[in-house]
DNA sequence: ATGGTTGTTGCACAA
């Protein structure tokens, strides 16, 4: 059942393929009810989207899939209009399933996967900051600055030093590099801002634990699933929070959901 | 310096 709140609650959640995770997930959409869910990885080809289990807890799905790797949707219970997979028409398309876009309750919402860098010296790092100016160019070809807009997943980018359990452990390893860092800016740039430090400002707030070694347990993890949000929507954001209990128990994913709580205008 | 785990697929590779 659909009804009236004073709120849209959009979440960000790297599952780690959607058909190992889909109980999980499902349990999770029953019990939260978020209004928008921006997925990544589901490891689905198109056509093995589970639209109807999803369906029947009152969402809308986009799916934007490639099988086996990445793939990203969109789940919504306050519409789900101009459904975009890939950048938008102008930019070079992406080989690879990392992003969709679509209209959410007014708001113009992003699920997006960048590429994991792997190495500094790797040709996915420099993947991933090409890919990175061309979601700067999708955003300025189909977004307006003073338009309602959240771009959500995972950035595979720590935004400062404070996003990584111990800064020692990462020199000279992707995900904390300053080009990475400078090419986050860039997209912020755009006209938005990493909501989560609207409310938070401490170390050690994760989204992302490694599965080896008991990270989730001794903390070391790091923050790379972000909400970014334009002006208009973050100024009116009330709350945001890391779902931790998500990482635990059984056959969770590596990355716990990240909530934001957007008033109405 | 290495290993640790989970997901895909197919007996490695990606994260």
């Amino acid at each position: 059942m659909l009804y009236y709140r004073s709120y849209v609650l959009i979440v960000t959640w790297n599952v780690n393929s959607l058909k190992a995770r889909l109980p999980r997930v499902t349990e999770w959409l029953a019990e939260v009810t978020p209004d928008v869910l921006c997925i990544q990885e589901t490891k689905l080809a198109q056509e093995k989207f589970p639209t109807e289990a999803i369906a029947e807890l009152g969402y809308e799905s986009a799916h934007f899939g490639q099988g086996q790797w990445n793939g990203v949707a969109i789940l919504s219970r306050v519409g789900l209009e101009n459904v975009v997979p890939n950048f938008a028409a102008g930019v070079e398309p992406d080989h690879e399933a990392r992003i969709i876009s679509a209209t959410c309750g007014g708001v113009r919402v992003s699920s997006v996967y960048v590429p994991n860098g792997r190495a500094l010296d790797n040709d996915h790092y420099t993947y991933k900051l090409g890919w990175m100016s061309r979601l700067r160019q999708h955003l300025d070809i189909s977004c307006k600055t003073t338009d309602d807009v959240v771009v959500a997943g995972d950035f595979n980018i720590a935004p400062d030093d404070r996003d990584v359990y111990d800064v020692k452990q990462f020199e000279g390893a992707t995900h904390v590099s300053q080009p990475e860092r400078d090419a986050l800016q860039n997209v912020c740039d755009f006209g938005m801002e990493d909501t989560f430090r609207r409310f938070h400002q401490e170390e050690g707030l994760h989204s992302w634990w490694d599965y080896r070694g008991g990270s989730f347990y001794k903390g070391h993890g790091m923050r790379i699933d972000l909400l970014l949000a334009t002006s208009s929507v973050a100024e009116r954001s009330t709350w945001t929070s890391v779902d931790r209990n998500a990482r635990k128990g059984e056959s969770p994913s590596d990355h716990a959901p990240v909530l934001l709580l957007v008033g109405d205008k």
